[in-house]
Order: structure tokens, then sequence, then C-alpha cells
RNA sequence: UCCGCGAUAGCUCAGCUGGUAGAGCGGUCGGCUGUUAACCGACUGGUCGCAGGUUCGAGCCCUGCUCGCGGAGCCA
């Protein structure tokens, strides 16, 4: 008898057919029990006719706990009352090991701190399940993405001596004799050296950020895509970032929309992502947006702005329930960015930036930026933002060897995965968060 | 760090004006030949977050602390 896959059950309509999995729940019409079980790849109802199996295995199946691990063989077949279409006629069962104890996670209501106490096993929820195979979808779209347009990934330090933008906290590491390191918030710095090198690069991994935050939008550890494209402008630099999620809602409404389905996402915003043409405004069109909005709902309670200020979460929130999909920001003054931004040349109060705010009222997904490559230039703003000029030694090299303009951006991937899936929280699209108020397990 | 809310059974919660701690779910047992978070019956279940105070009497009132949730700031 052959080991299958619940993934692919469809194929083997008609055959006899093992299963290894665990058994996540069970109803009984008392001659009839319903078992539902779980391989990893998929989940699938398994049918126990009494005379169907012996009468031991009969009894054993109405009788065995959540999250008991077993193996069940049986006839795949066609049932349009079987949720997923098909299920396991099954002939008999072997239990690898039951639980020792009662399973916390039971199919009724729980609350969030309860759940993610629990994350190890939350895990192996249906919920979880769809969430981390989006993620992982994206994950590997991001990398065939990149790939397929000639980009190498350049993988960035952890430890870093440097902090990259400087308002933000970093964790602090003990290295030797009393020296420190940062982990990093970023791996534009190091990107940009892999641009002047390879051209075309990107880097991801994980980014860390000691801030106290305890909003549904912010993780200490969270991962990050950062490309990095010598010779490459502002214009194309927005172009790049359209392309990319445009691809990512595309990729996923492709490949995982029995996941979309299993989360109840309302899929219309995605398909329209997925046809790119993302609309563009300015900064200084967001502010007159923002203040037109303040005084025509005043229900929104919006703070008003004026030009220079910078936008708080309400702000980005509200700017963002005008469109159907993913809107960019332009040109910020230069005096709320960060140093390495090269300024507009139509107005020198602005730099070349965008922020990629997604719809729905999510707000930010990826901030990026024209660097500046005139080491003149990049030495003032250092000063001016008064950073340790001896730490920036290496990356102005770059601007003092065969310098040429170029540009990358940022996205966060978790706070993508949360908006892709529509869940309230980013918690749940990491697999173990790691939060001002959580580090356990 | 600041503002607001909360902590009662394994889980989700109710508990009035201070007077002997409740429900549903889960679990166990039984019933039911198509269940979809099934249904029906029985059984099972408590350091009311911690410490102190007021009171004849505190889950409830007061003080402090701890932990969590949501938001702000900051940002991906």
């Amino acid at each position: 008898m052959q080991r299958v896959f619940i993934e692919e059950i469809a194929k083997y309509q008609g055959q006899e057919v093992l299963l290894r999995g665990w058994l996540v729940g069970r109803r009984s019409k008392g001659k009839i029990h319903f078992l539902q079980l779980r391989d990893g790849s998929g989940f699938i109802q398994a049918t126990a006719f009494k005379g169907e199996l012996t009468e031991e295995d009969f009894e054993l199946a109405d009788h065995l706990p959540q999250e008991t691990s077993l193996e069940a063989w049986g006839v795949v077949r066609a049932d349009s009352r079987a949720p997923g279409g098909f299920e396991l006629a099954l002939r008999g069962l072997k239990v690898v090991a039951r639980p020792s104890q009662e399973y916390p996670i039971t199919p009724k209501e729980h609350g969030v701190d309860f759940l993610m106490d629990h994350r190890h096993l939350y895990l192996r929820h249906r919920r979880a399940w769809a969430v981390l195979r989006v993620r992982d979808e994206i994950e590997r779209a991001i990398h065939d993405f990149f790939h397929q347009r000639g980009f190498l990934r350049l993988d960035a330090p952890i430890l870093t001596p440097n902090a990259v933008e400087g308002t933000t906290d970093l964790f602090e590491v003990d290295l030797f004799d009393g020296e420190k390191a940062y982990l990093s918030q970023s791996g534009q710095l190091y990107a940009e050296a892999g641009a002047m090198a390879f051209g075309k690069v990107y880097t991801f991994g994980p980014t860390f950020r000691a801030e106290r935050s305890k909003t549904r939008r912010h993780l200490l550890e969270f991962w990050m895509v950062e490309p990095e494209v010598a010779f490459m402008t502002h214009a194309e630099n927005l172009a790049l970032q359209e392309e990319l999620v445009a691809y990512l809602a595309g990729r996923v409404l492709e490949e995982k929309k029995l996941e979309l389905e299993m989360l109840e996402r309302d899929t219309t915003v995605l398909q329209t992502t997925a046809q790119g043409h993302f609309p563009r405004i300015t900064y200084t069109q967001a502010v007159e947006r923002i203040n037109r909005l303040a005084q025509e709902k005043p229900e929104l309670g919006l703070a008003p702005l004026a030009w220079g200020d910078d936008f708080g979460a309400p702000h980005e929130a509200a700017l963002t329930l005008g469109f159907d999909r993913p809107v960019f920001v332009e040109k910020y003054p230069a005096a709320i960015k960060a140093f390495y931004m090269q300024p507009d040349p139509e107005d020198p109060r602005l730099v070349l930036n965008a922020d990629l705010l997604a719809p729905e009222g999510v707000g930010e997904i990826i901030g990026g930026s024209e660097r500046i490559h005139d080491p003149e230039l990049l030495r003032q703003k250092i000063r001016e933002h008064n950073l340790p000029e001896a730490v920036f030694d290496w990356y102005m090299d770059l601007r003092l060897y065969g310098t040429v303009p170029h540009a990358g951006f940022g996205l966060g991937l978790e706070r993508t995965v949360r908006w892709i899936c529509g869940i309230e929280h980013i918690r749940e699209a990491i697999p173990f968060p790691r939060m001002y108020t959580r580090m356990r397990p």
C-alpha cells in the first residue's frame, strides 16, 4: 500500500492508501465515526463505518484523543459532504503515540495570550498552517523574483558596529574587553557595498528594533528584503517595488488559494494589486489630502498636519482608505528622513524617497529611496545628523571609488504577510514572534 | 515611556447594592449510519493574579505590585 500525502490525495481516488499524521478532532454518529486528520501537507476527513474495519479498530477510532499520532489506511473517495471534497474510507488504523495529557488547544475559542503561550502547539492549527504556508510562498516568490531579474543574494551581517538610522533603538551586544556591537536594524549599507560589486543585489534576513512597541504592526525581530541596485533612479526604484508587490500578490493568489480560503480572505484587493498601476502621490499632496479629510470627516479624529510634520499611524491608515491597491507616497521633507537619502534636484527641501502603503488601512510595507552618491554631500549629512564619522569610513569609501547613483528599498516580510493574509496582528505572521511583551516559547 | 482596559474552573466568560463561587465549551462514560466548532444524557472541574488594608463578613471596596491586551510615539 502506498503512503501518500493529503496535499495530493485527489490523484489517488479509488485507491487504497496509507496516511501518516495526527488526529485533529472527531465526531461520531454511533455507527459512523468522522475523524479529522492532518499530515502537515493538508487536512482530510476519514470515515469509519461499522463493519468496514475490525471491531477493535472501529472502537479505537471513537476513543482516540486529539493530537494522537497515527497511521490510517483506507480508500480515497470524492464526497461533497467531506470538507475539502475528498475523504478516506477507513479500513484500519494504528496508533503511533497517544498524548500523555489532554491537548490544551481545543476546537473552541481561546484568547490571544493563551494561544501565544502555546505557540509551539498552535503552529499545528489550521489558521497558523494557512498563514505560515502563505509566508513560505511569499519568501520563495521573493527569491524567484529577484533571481529571475539577475539579482545576487548578498547576506548582510547581523552583528554590526553602526546605527543605520540614528533614531531607532538598537539591541546592544557585549563583545570582548568592553567592546559593543549591535544587532542589525538594516542590511542596507552592506547591500550598497554589494550593489557596487554585483550591480543588483538583495539582502534577506532578520532585523532587530529595540522599541517598546505594543501595536499590531511591530515586532522586535522581523524579516526584511532589501534590494539595492547600482545606477537605479528614483523612478525605476518605484517601478521595481510595484512589480515586486504585484508579483507577490499574484503568486499567492495563484499558488495559495486554499490557504486564502481557509483564512476567509476577501481577495478583491489582492487581484487589483496583482495588476500593478499603483497610484503615486507626493508627501505634499498627502498632507493636503489628510487635512481635507480631517476637515470633511471630523469623526475620523485626525489631527491636522503642518507641512514638514511626519505622518502618524492614523494619518497613514486614513491615506490608504481611498485606494483599491497599494499607494506610493514620495518625496518627503529631508528633515524627517534618514541621512543617506538623495535630495530632490527640483526641490532641495525634499528627498527622492517613497513609502509604499498597503490598502485596507494596513499602512507602510516598504520604505525606499535613492541614496546619496556624492561623497561631499554624504559627509555633510553625516555631520548634520551628528553621526560618528569613523563608523561610516567604509560606507564613505563606496563614494570615493567610482561612485554611481543607486537606489533601493526594504520590504517588511511580516507586514506583507499580515496584509496579504488579511490577519489582524503581525504576531501571527511569523512562527515565533519576539515582542516587547513576549519572548516565549 | 505615556494613556485606556483587563486577570474568576483546562479554555471562553457571567457573578447586581459586600452576605455560603456559576454557565457554556473541553475531558470521561453512554446513545445516535453523513457529522461539519454536530446533537442528546450523566459524570468531572476553583490558591477568584500577588501582597496588604477596610469590614461581623471581600471575587466585589481601598492601596501597592506583577502579568497581559489595545492604542500613542517609532518604524518594515
